[in-house]
DNA sequence: GTCCAGGTGGCCG
DNA sequence: CGGCCACATGGA
């Protein structure tokens, strides 16, 4: 079992990193939170300022959990008014993990549409179905399919995984990627607005998808998906009228200007407290936007 | 039965 | 460009 502590420049909440809906694999069991990093098995707990785990190295875990990210620099630099400020209040310690490539791109592709338990029985239907097995010791875990195991499975995808009208966007995406090793690297090496574009040309990618990836995937912070809790959220206290068409850009872009380089991060902990804020409007309303 | 959920693709003006 | 609408699935 390895061991680190974490300063007071590092403040973590391993519990409200895993449980926030950016990542759908972990399970909690006793405080311990179980989950694949890069194909290995890894069980993890926080105590305090102790954070435990095996099954990885320390460096996979810093990089994983975004250890070596400056947290409190962010939160500084997002917290602009009573609304965000109490969302960072509830969830301080919450971090933007950095999430396989491809893992991302599949999970967000079949997130559309749908809630996050539906998201996490499907991913994990599919993990069963194509991963490779790789459990360690109790519990059995497989890792997250390649695009090409997945292409593979095309004939049996649809029967086992419940994706519905999304299991043709997932495998004509599947096929393209397992077509060309370097999409990634070509995408993280893109400005946000070209890396967004690229990602859109893939089924089932839209806006929101894209952006997720980006922020999720990608380590691009200043991505704001848009899903129908943040445009809630936004509307109930940063919009100037609460009714009324906004498109998605717009919202977006509102975001990104009035947060800031991290605005994905003010998305990510207004997220974590969606229904707190999305059902009332429990702050004045700023008006900014 | 109805409504909702981390939306997207296709079509139409 | 923006406005519609169908799209599978499962839980409340």
């Amino acid at each position: 079992m390895h061991c680190i502590t974490l300063d007071r420049e590092t403040p973590f909440d391993l519990g409200k990193t895993l449980s926030c809906g950016q990542v759908f694999r972990w399970k909690e069991k006793g405080g311990a939170w179980s989950g694949v990093i890069e194909d290995q098995v890894v069980v993890t707990r926080q105590d305090g300022s102790k954070l435990y785990w095996r099954g990885a190295t320390e460096e996979e875990i810093v990089r994983y959990f975004s250890l070596d990210t400056d947290l409190p620099a962010i939160l500084g630099a997002i917290d602009r008014d009573p609304v965000i400020h109490h969302a960072i209040n509830r969830s301080e310690g919450l971090r933007i993990i950095r999430q396989p490539h491809w893992e991302c791109l599949a999970s967000y592709i079949i997130a559309t549409f749908t809630n996050i338990p539906s998201i996490k029985r499907r991913i994990g239907l599919l993990c069963g179905a194509f991963g490779e097995e790789i459990s360690r010791g109790d519990e059995p875990w497989h890792s997250f399919p390649g695009a090409e195991s997945i292409a593979k499975g095309r004939d049996r995808l649809p029967g086992i995984c419940r994706l519905g009208y999304r299991a043709p966007y997932l495998l004509d995406t599947a096929d393209r990627v397992a077509a060309d090793p370097t999409w990634a690297e070509r995408v993280a090496s893109c400005p946000y607005d070209e890396a967004r574009a690229m990602l859109m040309k893939y089924k089932g990618v839209g806006r929101k998808v894209a952006d997720c990836v980006l922020l999720f995937g990608f380590g691009r912070l200043c991505a704001v998906p848009v899903d129908v809790w943040i445009e809630r959220i936004l509307r109930n206290y940063y919009l100037e009228k609460e009714g009324g068409p906004v498109s998605y850009e717009y919202l977006r872009h509102f975001a990104q200007d009035y947060f800031g380089e991290y605005a994905g991060y003010a998305q990510e902990y207004l997220f974590s407290i969606r229904e707190e804020l999305g059902s009332g409007k429990n702050f004045p309303r700023t008006g900014q936007c």
